[in-house]
RNA sequence: GGUGCGUUGGCCGAGUGGCUAGGCGCAGGUCUGCAAAACCUGUCACAGUGGUUCGAUUCCGCUACGCACCUCCA
C-alpha cells in the first residue's frame, strides 16, 4: 500500500497518515448549514473531501466518511445573541423550519451530484441527535467544565484552559483571543466573552425547541460535530475536515468540548480546506459576494459572463491546490472548461485506441480498483508520469501536479493518434489504468457530452448520417455543401474536426 | 491591536538551493481543399531589500503590499 501524507493543522506539518484501526479510516467533515443555496465556496470542501475518500478507498482502505447537515443551533452574528439561521430563514418565508431544512438539504445534495462528490456515508442531522447532545452537556457539566446559567449551559473556557489548553488548533493564546472578542449585548449570561454555549435557553417567540433538564432550549452549534463524530467513529478516529475559517472557533471548541466529555480530543488528522476569493476576497455569505451553485450552473449572476458547468467547477477547484487560496474569475473558469474539454477529448481517443468505452461510474459508487504498486508501462515517459501523478496525490493530496502529469499523459496520447509516436499495449493499459482510476476515480471528473441513453444514441446515428453527406459532398468536391453542412453544424454547436480517418465532432 | 498566511510570466496556478510543473492566451510552423482540432517551437516569471552560500525564485532578516481568523462563514 502506497504510503499518503497529510498536512495535519494541529502540528502545522505533513505526516505520515497512519489510521487507528489498519486498513479502516474514519474521516468527518462539516457539512453545510441548509438555510440557502450552496455557494462556490461549498464546492471546495465538497470536491476536496470526495477525493480524499475516493484516494482513501484507492489506496486500499475502508473509509467510513461522515458528513453533517446543521438543522439547528447555527446562529446568526454572534454565536450567543444571534437568531438561529433556519429558524430566521423559516420566519421570513413562513415555513416550518423543517420545510426549510428539507428544500436546501436536497438542493445541496443536487449540487454535489452534479459536482460528482458521492454521499457520505453517513449524514448525520443535529436535530436528529439532541439526545445525545444533552447528555453530552451533562458529560461536561459533570466534569466541571460548564456552569449552568439563566437556562443556558457554557462551557467555561477559562477553566478549561487553566487545566488543559484552549487554542491548541488555532495556536492562539487565551489571552489574545479575550483582547480581541468584542462586548456584545445580550451576553450577560456568560462569565467570561470567550465561553460559548453548548445549551442554549429557548425564548418564548423560538420556534425550534425541545425539553431538557435545564428547561426548553437547543444545542449550541459547536456540541454537534463532537457528539456526531463520537457517535459514529468513536471516541478516537483519523481524519477531521472542513473549511479553514471553522478552525477557529468551531474546531477549537470541538477539540474543548471534546476533552471535557471524554478526556481526550480524538482528533488524529485536522485537515482543512482554503478558502475560494473573488477579486482576492473571501467569498462568503456576509460579505455578500457569494455566487450559488445554481446561479454558476446556469450563468445567472452579474458576475459571470457565461454558464460553467459543474464538471469545470470541479476541475477549477482541482486545479489548485486544497490548501492554498483559488480566485475565481471568468478567465480562470473559461481556461478549467478549456482545459477539461481537452483531457475529455484524450481520454476518447484514448479508450477509442484500445477499442473499449470509457468507464462510466456510477454517482456515489466506487467501482475503481486499488492501486497497483507498479505499472506495465515500457515507455520511460509514460511510466514516469504514472509515478509522478500517484507520488503526487499521495503528497498531502497534491492535485495539480496530479493534473500535470495527466496533462503530459494527454500529450502522449494525442501524439499516438497523430501517429508522431507509437505506443506499446503496456503503455496503453497503463494510460487506462490511470484515466480510470485517477481521473474518473479519484478525481471524479466525467464527460459532460449528453451522448448517454436513447437521445444521445439518436444524436450519435444522426450525426453519423450527416457526417456520412458531407464526405461524400468532400470527395465531389463540391465545398460548398460540404462547409455548408460543416456551418449548420457549428451554428447549433456541434464542432466537426477532420482528422485522417474522417470526420470527428464534439459538442461545444 | 493579536495570530497566521501569501506576493511566481498576459491570466490561472504548482514547485525547487544549481537541471527551473501544467492549463489558458498569444506568435510562428506542420497537417488540411479551406477552417477547426491535433502536433512542434517560441512566449527570456519568481514583490523590494540586506544576508547565508561556490550558487537563491527556493533558507534567514527587514520593508512594502495583500489576505484570512480573532463575530456567523466552507
Amino acid at each position: 500500500m502506497k504510503t499518503l501524507r497529510l498536512t495535519n493543522t494541529l502540528t502545522r506539518t505533513k505526516e505520515v497518515f497512519k489510521p487507528v484501526n489498519p486498513g479502516h479510516v474514519g474521516m468527518y467533515v462539516c457539512g453545510p448549514t441548509v438555510y440557502g443555496d450552496a455557494h462556490l465556496g461549498h464546492a471546495r470542501p465538497g470536491v476536496t473531501y470526495d477525493v480524499l475518500s475516493k484516494l482513501l478507498r484507492h489506496l486500499g482502505y475502508k473509509v467510513r466518511y461522515v458528513r453533517n447537515i446543521t438543522d439547528v443551533g447555527h446562529l446568526e452574528h454572534d454565536a450567543d445573541a444571534g437568531e438561529d439561521k433556519i429558524a430566521k430563514k423559516a420566519r421570513l418565508e413562513q415555513l416550518e423550519p423543517m420545510e426549510v431544512v428539507q428544500t436546501y438539504t436536497l438542493r445541496y445534495h443536487e449540487a454535489m451530484r452534479k459536482l460528482n462528490v458521492a454521499p457520505p456515508s453517513i449524514e448525520p442531522r443535529a436535530s436528529g441527535h439532541i439526545v445525545e447532545q444533552i447528555e453530552a452537556v451533562k458529560r461536561i457539566l459533570d466534569a466541571g467544565y460548564a456552569y449552568e446559567s439563566n437556562g443556558s449551559i457554557y462551557f467555561d473556557v477559562r477553566k478549561y484552559n487553566g487545566d488543559h489548553k484552549y487554542g491548541v488548533l488555532s495556536g492562539r493564546n487565551l489571552d489574545d483571543t479575550l483582547e480581541g472578542t468584542r462586548e456584545l449585548d445580550g451576553q450577560s449570561d456568560k462569565r467570561a466573552p470567550f465561553d460559548f454555549a453548548i445549551w442554549k435557553k429557548a425564548e418564548p417567540e423560538h420556534i425550534m425547541r425541545w425539553p431538557s433538564p435545564w428547561g426548553e432550549g437547543f444545542p449550541g452549534w459547536h456540541l454537534e460535530c463532537s457528539v456526531m463524530g463520537e457517535k459514529y467513529l468513536g471516541q478516537e478516529f483519523d481524519i477531521h475536515g472542513g473549511g479553514m475559517d471553522l478552525m477557529f472557533p468551531h474546531h477549537e471548541c470541538e477539540i474543548a468540548q471534546n476533552v471535557a466529555c471524554r478526556g481526550t480530543q480524538g482528533v488524529h488528522y485536522w485537515v482543512h480546506n482554503n478558502m475560494i476569493t473573488i477579486n482576492g476576497q473571501k467569498m462568503g455569505k456576509s460579505l455578500g459576494n457569494f455566487i450559488t451553485l445554481p446561479q454558476l450552473f446556469a450563468g445567472e449572476h452579474e458576475k459571470l459572463a457565461q454558464a460553467y458547468s459543474p464538471m469545470t467547477i470541479r476541475f477549477f477547484i482541482l486545479q489548485a491546490h486544497y490548501r492554498g487560496t483559488l480566485d475565481f474569475s471568468n478567465d480562470a473558469l473559461q481556461a478549467a472548461e478549456k482545459g477539461l474539454k481537452r483531457l475529455m477529448q484524450a481520454a476518447k481517443d484514448l479508450y477509442a485506441m484500445v477499442g473499449r468505452k470509457a468507464p462510466r461510474y456510477v454517482y456515489g459508487e466506487e467501482a475503481f480498483g486499488v492501486a497497483p504498486d507498479s505499472c506495465s508501462a515500457v515507455n520511460a515517459e509514460v511510466k514516469a508520469l504514472w509515478e509522478n501523478v500517484y507520488d503526487a496525490l499521495c503528497d498531502d493530496m497534491n492535485t495539480p501536479i496530479a493534473l500535470a502529469g495527466i496533462s503530459e499523459a494527454v500529450r502522449i496520447i494525442n501524439s499516438a493518434k497523430a501517429g508522431s509516436i507509437r505506443l506499446a499495449k503496456e503503455d496503453l493499459d497503463t494510460l487506462c489504468q490511470l484515466f480510470d482510476d485517477i481521473v474518473f476515480g479519484v478525481l471524479g471528473l466525467k464527460d459532460e457530452e449528453g451522448t448517454d441513453g436513447t437521445s444521445g444514441k439518436v444524436i450519435a446515428g444522426l450525426m453519423d448520417m450527416v457526417l456520412e453527406q458531407r464526405a461524400a459532398a468532400k470527395a465531389a468536391k463540391d465545398w460548398t455543401t460540404s462547409d455548408h453542412i460543416r456551418d449548420s453544424l457549428k451554428a447549433l454547436g456541434i464542432q466537426v474536426k477532420d482528422g485522417k480517418n474522417g470526420a470527428e465532432w464534439t459538442i461545444e
